[in-house]
DNA sequence: ACCTGAACACCGTTCAAGT
DNA sequence: ACCTGAACACCGTTCAAGT
């Protein structure tokens, strides 16, 4: 109800950067439909049209936002290199974000998750798992199936709001897929210690 | 481009699920974001306001929708009444739906699953989960975690069209996930032979 | 009861024009 | 280079009017 009028400061040239946190924070605040060019423009003192300078369509706009709620994703409590954590820790973490910017998390259904700004964590993931003697395939399917699962479980709590306390669902559902992770995981450790 | 032309005929009364139906068909051929009052309107051959009289709302379009993807889920090979096949025939049945209809999955994101039409068959699995003496929470968790995981693999699936065969993946996680489930259930059962 | 047409308040995007 | 204003082709929805 008290929408805070913002004074229209149209100053000089905004980055790409400060116009991908304006539609992350206009998406926190009043969910992903209020995101329209126009809005968002308004919401910086600036026409509608001219975001087209820093983005080329709406498209790359939800991209970057998509990349925002992405970046630097760091997997939570890992202690040591041993794959069942630093999985686990990254589906943690990946939760947190998504429950950090819930109204976003519909964009991760459509798109595939092709923001550079996660690869980096998901190839230690596989390099980790690779010396623990994981076959490649195996790797995927595993990186995969937990991803889902975590984006997955992250529309049904935010959807369900009645129900609070889904920690415990989640927890449960990540670890009977990290223990099939493991029962996959058959064959000897290549030289590491654990 | 060979969009085909449908003429006309306005004819006289549509029925709630003759407009579900085209609803449902125009998303299968042409998306989502391709479903407008005014292009359904033209395609039955009718003004899109004559909808509203059918439909309280496009909200109100869009559950139909989910419900009629949803409606008479039957498990998938299922004999007796052990739980784990049951569960698992339920979780292949949703997954079959969904895959039948890929461009109305994003739907399953926002909205509970409040759909009448598959209650009936998550009323059967709680029986029969409960017979095998799970926890009624224990139940409730499942059912949860096998949803959310089917609804998030078939979004995954579909989005990343390159690679196919993705029944593997499915089948490893969903088994992960039961196994899982069948480990919450160490209490003897009532009365049922296995 | 059912359908229509005009109208309202929005969209994304193009394009020629301004500085 | 960056921003603007008008314009185009769309939206969902309301409402008074037709039969």
């Amino acid at each position: 109800m008290s929408r805070t009028v913002r004074r229209p400061e149209p100053q000089r040239a905004y980055t790409r950067d400060d116009i991908c946190t304006a539609a992350l924070a206009l998406v926190d605040e009043e969910g992903l439909e209020a995101l329209s060019m126009r809005r968002l423009g308004a919401r910086l003192g600036i026409e509608a049209m001219s975001l087209y300078h820093h983005v080329r369509d709406k498209a790359d706009l939800l991209d970057a936002l998509h990349a925002a709620v992405l970046g630097k994703l760091e997997p939570e409590g890992v202690k040591g290199d041993a794959w069942r954590p630093l999985l686990g820790g990254l589906a943690r973490a990946l939760r947190s974000a998504l429950l950090r910017h819930p109204n976003v998390v519909p964009l991760f259904v459509q798109g595939s998750v092709r923001a550079p700004e996660a690869m980096g964590v998901l190839e230690r993931v596989r390099h980790v798992m690779s010396d623990a003697g994981f076959a490649e395939s195996d790797i995927v399917n595993a990186i995969h199936v937990v991803g889902m699962f975590t984006i997955g479980h992250v529309i049904f709590e935010t959807s369900n709001r009645d129900k609070p306390g889904r920690d415990v669902t989640f927890r449960f559902g990540l670890e009977a897929l990290l223990d099939g992770v493991a029962r996959t995981g058959t064959r000897p450790a290549k030289r590491t210690k654990r």
